[in-house]
RNA sequence: GGCGCCAUCGUCUAGCGGCCCAGGACGUCGCCCUCUCAAGGCGAAGAUCGCGGGUUCGAAUCCCGCUGGCGCUACCA
């Protein structure tokens, strides 16, 4: 029996590379009986969003993933939220540490800088010297009486050499002089990814791990840490990264990637699946478009092809114009309400235009820019009377990490804005109509915040990132 | 820098020793259809198969080297 998993961490909008690793794992499994996991990877409070775990969940139903075992539908395997295993982690590095497996480190953050500033210097992997290794039991005992933090660290032999076998890819060995000592419990006491990961695999019996390419590197620690346990590792299956035009892994910086985004801006999830499937190849190559249903029954793993995919927003916009064409008219209709045109969208617009409009046939006048999608505003929009195009350019870059950052509320937005302008020596006007600008491409709109509030996020943050990789790339006039 | 992975049209890919002076799709261009624009049909341009060595009667396909791209190099995943 099979049993996959997909671990996606909560830590923003779902990302596009989970959808993916996701269908790779769902059709592995829908393919061999076994099951698909659901696993919620929620070990770092720093980046925790607390709305995202949901977000995750809609995305890949919106989706058709289902998953067999998860937070939200239960399992015999459960909790499937690290947050609510860390008493599993903990018994698993007492473990380690009684076996010396790993130890505990003291040094703090700014000694491992220094040490790796060294590292580096000397041209050497960086890597833990083991400082703490050599500590004394005793030395060990009266750090932790004098309540000094702690982490646990992998005790990797040195010298010697981990070879394991990737299953599209075949044998691959790292000589343990490039891996490092990985921190495997942190101070707060929450595991890092390797142990709860290593961990949570095997008690949830996972027979194959399905994941990007970004992992290959950190599965000799993995390997070990199987070893060091004494429990047999899963086959490892390691997936093409996708990538932006520039061939660099997909990052939103150059990309939509927010699933958010792409359900909000009238893609078909059928259509993303499809073109998701087409991704590194694995279907018949006389097949452009197929169902999920057809993915399972032909999708071959040892037909994929190990280079990186770039997601080419064109083609997948021509495959969702073909979906949407094949919709018979009440369906095409059923989507527009879903979508663009729901009576959400619609209401929530009303008290934006009511006090503004005449006519009803204004409507679209005052608030196309809803219904639009590509917004392109000239110069003579967006430019402030007293600032250069490159300025303008720059505050906008600033502006869009200003806005990524902030809660997508008119008060947050508000404030973000606000700041903005002050450290940056811009009036609060100028800065509201330059965002007015790239969100409406009007000068004149109804109010601001409340219009992107309305918009979203994902389309919000995506008009701001277009108008950026637009006006960077024009030809200075 | 170190380590690892990868390498066919701009992009997604087919090809797994002869069927390939490399096929399909997106995109681009042209023509047709047409009141317009799309869609659709037809056609074109587009890859010395990254480069150099081998192996072989024969290599895009196998081997080695080089180059290039990417990833990792965190108390992030």
């Amino acid at each position: 029996m099979v049993r996959v998993r997909i671990a996606p961490s909560p830590t923003g909008d779902p990302h596009v590379g989970t959808a993916y690793i996701a269908l790779l794992n769902y059709l592995f499994a829908r393919q061999r009986g076994g099951q698909f996991i659901l696993r919620i990877e929620d070990t770092d409070r720093a980046r925790f969003v607390a709305a995202s775990e949901q977000m995750i969940f809609d995305a890949l139903r919106w989706l058709g993933l289902e998953w067999d075992e998860g937070p939200d539908v239960g399992g015999p395997y459960g909790p499937y939220r690290q947050s609510e295993r860390s008493e599993i982690y903990r018994q698993a590095v007492d473990l380690l540490l009684a076996s010396g497996r790993a130890y505990r480190c003291f040094c703090t953050p700014e000694r491992l800088e220094e040490m790796r500033r060294a590292q580096s210097a000397a041209k050497l992997p960086p890597r833990y010297d083991k400082t703490c290794l050599r500590l004394a039991p005793g030395e060990i005992a009266a750090r932790q009486a004098a309540g000094l933090s702690w982490v646990a660290r992998l005790n990797v032999p040195q010298p010697g050499e981990t070879v394991f076998r990737d299953e599209l890819r075949g044998e691959i060995r790292f000589d343990h002089a490039n891996v490092d000592d990985q921190i495997l419990l942190k101070s707060d006491g929450f595991p890092t990814y390797h142990l709860a990961n290593v961990v949570d695999d095997h008690a949830m019996a996972i027979t194959d791990v399905i994941r990007a390419e970004e992992w290959i590197s950190s599965t000799p620690k993995h390997v070990l840490l199987y070893q060091a346990f004494g429990w047999p590792a899963p086959r490892f299956w390691h997936m093409p990264l996708l990538r932006n035009s520039d061939k660099s892994k997909i990052s939103k910086r150059k990309n939509p990637v927010s699933l958010i985004y792409y359900r909000q801006a009238g893609y078909l999830p059928q259509a993303l699946l499809n073109f998701l499937g087409l991704m590194g190849g694995g279907m018949p190559a006389d097949l452009e478009k197929f169902t999920l249903a057809e993915m399972v029954e032909k999708f071959q793993f040892e037909r994929i092809s190990l280079g990186g995919p770039v997601f080419d927003l064109e083609k997948l916009q021509w495959l969702n114009g073909v979906y949407l064409r094949a919709l018979a008219p009440d369906e095409f209709l059923a989507q527009l309400q879903a979508t663009v045109f729901s009576s959400e969208i619609l209401r929530a617009i009303v008290p934006l235009v009511q006090e503004r409009i005449e006519t009803l046939a204004q409507f679209g006048d005052l608030a196309d820019f809803f219904f639009r999608d590509d917004i392109a505003p000239p110069p003579e929009i967006w430019l402030p009377k007293k600032r250069t195009p490159a300025e303008t350019l720059k505050i906008t870059a600033l502006m869009l990490e200003a806005l990524e950052a902030a809660e997508w509320s008119h008060a947050a937005l508000e404030a973000a804005l606000r700041d903005l302008a002050a450290a940056q020596g811009w009036t609060a006007k100028e800065v509201f109509m330059l965002l007015r600008a790239i969100l409406t491409g009007k000068t004149a709109s109804p109010p601001l915040l409340e219009s992107a509030v309305v918009l979203g996020r994902a389309r919000g943050l995506d008009r701001i990132r277009r108008f950026l990789a637009r006006e960077k790339s024009r030809p200075p006039a």
